[in-house]
DNA sequence: AACCTGACGTGACCGGAGTCACAACAGATG
DNA sequence: CATCTGTTGTGACTCCGGTCACGTCAGGTT
């Protein structure tokens, strides 16, 4: 599927760049869908695409030697992943995998590549993204330190709501992850997640919508256990 | 101290710069002595400086808010921390401390950065090592997803033993890290890791030769625990 | 030498998360 | 509709790593 440089523009890392730069890239850009489930890009391989989401949730994953899930990081509508493949050649470290039904649109690797080269403000933009990435490994593997496991859970979910609707006292999460991904994130059983989410239901903290929507009726309760000054 | 521009040139990342480069950097070079704990960058700071290890090891370590440490990566001499500061104007997500008394070479942030932005081959150096940094933590995080304890503590020791030892079949490790500084790597107490070095010792895998300096004596059978092929 | 500090070593105990097993349920798919 | 698959919910049991409480030892300091 064709795609136009306003599209490429709607997404926030790319609406910085020259319309001249968004130009040059559509042309290499496509539209793809993914079932749930489906590997968005595959560890080990040379990915030669960089994967913008354009609707539903992505997970970064890895796998231990004995097969077990490792849940990295979540993509989000309007972010994007697969950037390390712009700074090296060394291949892709972890999969991509749709946590939902998605659509994405890639960027051919070279392409981009080039634009970035040739534009300092493009390369700003994409090295800024590849430290921030640093910095939500780091708060993510900061939680995992934490020893109260509900602890972990609330804190987990905390930071899957965003940034806008934190300052409002109520939030949602559309396509929210299953127990299961929530698990692999946090080094927990799915059943230990289960567990928690039903303390935090009976306590009205959070709340199904459905599929695909969990309200967090009290934000400011999850806080409090994230942070530990309460014990689930 | 003096820095001269040949010193810079010893580290690995700055070599491929060109001479001016190294010239423009060395007036706002420093070297600094730090005794074993110190704290060399301060998380939540805004670090003025790139912290280049000449002698020593360093650990990145973060804090939860239960006041717990979480280890985060290791330095080691040659190579470097605090880059991440060269991309952006957020503060130091993580704490760099000393875990043996170290000499480091710290260059000015903004003279660095100028260099950086005036050089492509300078710039796309740094960002490559920001990419190591992201495929390195992501090695790290996978350790923690492995069920067996004994074949993490393996697997991270496995790790600190440099590429070019690991051909030959045995290595050694200079300046180990205390058994604290390991189980906070992989969310251990120290009392386990300390149960798994004696498990170690007694198979004659491992052995200590005085303080600063741990002989890997049978690295296959080391990597062999790592990769579960066998249960300790 | 006397002292102190921090790292290492080791046992006992216990709690809590993993595992297993199964049921209920919803959504896709034919 | 019947079926199948994957998610969620829940109990019982087990066990293993955290915690606590020591002791030992080496290095540095006074």
């Amino acid at each position: 599927m064709r795609i136009t440089p306003e599209l490429l523009g709607r997404f926030t890392l790319l609406k910085p760049l020259p319309r001249e730069a968004l130009e040059r890239l559509a042309p290499h850009a496509a539209l793809v869908r993914h079932a749930r489930r489906a590997v968005v890009l595959r560890a080990g391989a040379r990915e030669d695409h960089i994967c913008f989401l354009f609707e539903g949730r992505l997970q970064g994953v890895g796998f231990t030697i004995d097969g077990r899930e490792v849940g990295l990081y979540f993509v989000e509508p309007g972010d994007f992943c697969g950037e390390i493949a712009l700074f090296d050649d060394n291949p892709q470290p972890e999969f991509v995998i749709a946590t939902t039904a998605a659509s994405v649109v890639l960027v051919a690797r070279e392409p981009l590549r080039e634009v970035m080269s040739q534009s300092s403000s493009v390369s700003n933009v994409v090295a800024r993204k590849l430290a921030a990435r640093v910095r939500q490994m780091t708060v993510q593997r900061t939680l995992l330190g934490l020893g109260n496991v509900p602890q972990r859970v609330c804190g987990q979910l905390y930071l899957l709501i965003d940034e806008a609707q934190r300052k409002a006292d109520s939030g949602e999460i559309v396509n929210p992850p299953t127990h299961k991904e929530i698990a692999i994130m946090l080094n927990l059983s799915r059943e230990t997640v289960t567990r928690v989410f039903q303390a935090l239901q009976s306590r009205r903290i959070i709340r199904r919508d459905g599929p695909g929507r969990l309200i967090v009726a009290d934000l400011a309760s999850l806080r409090h256990f994230a942070e530990g000054e309460e014990e689930l």
